[in-house]
This record gives C-alpha cells, structure tokens and sequence, in this order.
DNA sequence: CAGAAAATTGCGGGTCCCGCATATTTGCGG
DNA sequence: CCGCAAATATGCGGGACCCGCAATTTTCTG
C-alpha cells in the first residue's frame, strides 16, 4: 500500500471519529456535514467523497471492526474449531485504540448517554446494520475459508456470518440496556447458538 | 380498530405498494416523492407523514411481513415446539397478498430484475435491515411467550428472534442470487440453526 | 348536529447529496 | 531533480429531501 492509499484511510478514519465524537456530544441533527469536515480539516465536499451520509461516516467504524473480525478469525491456530475461534476473534477488535486513549477521556457516563442517543437515530441504526451485512461477504469467506466452505456456492459459510452477527448485536443491545461488560454477552450468545438454541429446560 | 384506524393502514399500504410498484419498474432515483404521493392519491407532505424517506416506505413491506409471522407464530398449536412452528409461520407470510394478484401481472423476469436492483440501492438495503430490527422485539416476544421466557431479562427470546432473522436475510439472498424457491432455502436455514451449525464432515 | 379530535395539506427553509469543472497534490520515469 | 500523468481535493450549483408550523378538511363522539 502506497502513501497515497494510507492517507485516504487516514483521511476516513478521522472524518468517522469526528463524526462519532461530534454526534455523540452533541447530537445527531446539530451536527452538520460541515462540522465534521471542519473538524477534519477538509472541506465539506470532501466529505462526501468519502461518505454518502452523515449515518454512513458513524457506521464506518463498525464496518472496519468486522472486516478486522474476519482477518482475526483467519490468523487464529491452524487446528482451532471454529466456534472456539470465533469469540476471542470478535472479542478483540473491541479494545480502545489511540485515536480514544490519547484524548482526554471524556466522562464516561455522559459518553456512554451520548451513544445511546446517537444510536437511537433512524438513519445511524439503519446504516449501522447495513455495514454490517457489507462486511458479512468477508466474515462468510474468513468462516468458509476455516471450514473448507465455498460461500458462493453453499450456504452455511453466509448463515454462520449473518448468525454471528446477529449475535453480536444482540450483545450490543444487552450491553447498552444492562450495562454487562461486552466480552461475557458476547461469548454466553456464541454459546447458545453453537448449541442450536435449544429452548430451556423441556 | 375504528374507520380511521383502517384508513390510515390503508393508505399506509398503499404508499408502500405505490412506491415498490414506482421503484421497480423506474429506478430509485427516477422515481420523485411526488410520483408516489400522486400514485396513491394522497399530497406529497401527506406522504412524510407516513414514512421518513422513500426507502422507509418500501421496507414498510418487510416490517407488516415480520410483524405478521410474530402473529403466525402465537397461533400455531400449543404444543409445537418451537423450532417446528418458525418454519411455516415465517414461508406463510410470502403468499401474494391481493394488490399482487389482482394487478396485471408484470413480465416474471422484469419484476426480479427490478427488485433486484432496487435491493441494491444502499438506503434501500439499510431501511430493510432496520425494519427486521425494529420487528425483532416482536418477534422476540412470541418467542418468549412460547418458551416461556421473558425478553426483558433474557437473552434467550432476543437471540432466537435476531438468528431467525438473519436466516430470513440469508435465504432471501440465496432466492436472488439463485432463484432457488425461497421456502426450501428458508426451512434449510432454520434447519441448520437448529442443529447449532456445526462444521460439516469433521 | 355541534364540538372535539385527528388527519391532510400547503408553505417555507435548512440541509443534504451529487455532478461537473477546476485546482492541487502525489507518484513515477527520465 | 524535474516535469508529466493520475489521483485527489475543492468550489459551485441545483434538485430533492425532510420537517416544523399553521390552516383546512375530515371523522368521531355524545
């Protein structure tokens, strides 16, 4: 990868932070794309080069989370089943990385309100859930890879991804409603699905 | 339900089927707010009284269809278990409606290349994958009151409803990408979920 | 049938999103 | 080290969207 490529990354990453950081003080519809361009230091059409919309830019970071979900999975032990591989490779991508440590951390509760907020906005669910199924396709070929699957021709590489996933936001739900740490609901839910969700005690 | 209830249900329909009809045959971006307004015989300001944005409108479908196998789902017979009621609670839901059948059919291969299309407009997706979210608390809710659990303070119902979905998701792909029938590759899913997805032949 | 409640409509304005043309930056070969 | 070609950033303009608000019409209720 050149210069040039890195830079664009760059560029991506720090116009979805300030997005997120900006929403998350302050609120979904007072921020404008103009905000979070400035914030970014580039122009406001610059923006949308990089992104079709506000809600896109906050998913973004989703979006990467999951594609490095995929790459995890596939530098797991040659010999791991996958169901052991599959929860400390998703487990992983959820630590805080520079751009969050080296700020001044804001107050956690009120960060923790703001995200709640910003995630109740229509538009931030929708695109976050859409990013989602976008990475889905790489997910299924990091599985279909570790099973000897071919998810263009089978079906069981794209059912445990879009399983997988769906887990994981039901651990995001449960964490943002009880405040469990992430680590425990995301495992106790890979758990249940690797067991066929049988219903309780019948 | 009173008069004005079921009025605004059927305008509500009408919006939504008015605007797939428009979107399929035209293309998303040919097709302006005003178009699906005059279609369904309703001003244009009427029409965002209803829905947030045209794709909000055409995945209205999706959320009544959801909503409906939640329904399904409550009447199947009591001592079904669970795993055996989803099956045709969910394919139930697929039959054409009146406002399909009743219409002059269009060319089969048209309609699925339209659809296809329209499927692949990023909104479209997005507001799809939110109406299933939104539904899911439904449906989290049937499960639960079958396995007698409770979604508020279990993950159980939650899990099962956000799974069923994602199968929902996957087979419907599949119906796209392969014009397999939907209800084959719908049972298949739920099939495979059911029996914890293991690996194959391992 | 009259009054209250609800739904529809028109208008206005801020924002978004994108196409297009231009300017600037970057990478590369000579 | 230089200048050329490609990639990227920017400015501008306009069509469409989306929503608040207030006025009007429709529907329900007693």
């Amino acid at each position: 990868m050149g210069l040039r490529e890195r830079k664009k990354q760059e560029t991506r990453a720090a116009l979805s932070w300030a997005a997120i950081r900006l929403i998350v003080a302050r609120g979904y519809d007072k921020v404008l794309v103009e905000d979070i361009a400035t914030e970014a230091g580039v122009s406001p059409r610059t923006f949308n080069n990089y992104f079709g919309s506000k809600a896109e830019a906050v998913a973004s970071r989703h979006l990467d989370r999951i594609h490095r979900m995929a790459d995890a999975l596939r530098e797991r032990p040659a010999g791991e089943p996958l169901w052991d591989a599959l929860p400390p490779a998703m487990i992983e991508q959820f630590r805080p990385g520079p751009e969050v440590t080296s700020q001044p951390r804001p107050d956690r509760e009120e960060w923790v309100a703001g995200l709640r907020l910003m995630m109740a906005v229509p538009a931030i669910q929708a695109e976050t859930l859409r990013a989602g199924a976008m990475a889905q396709s790489a997910l299924a070929a990091a599985i279909g890879a570790r099973t000897g699957t071919d998810p263009d021709n089978e079906m069981y590489p794209n059912l445990v991804a879009a399983t997988v996933l769906a887990a994981l936001e039901v651990a995001n739900t449960g964490f943002m409603l009880t405040k469990q740490p992430l680590d425990g609901l995301i495992r106790e839910a890979l758990r249940q699905i690797s067991a066929g969700l049988p219903p309780p005690q019948q």
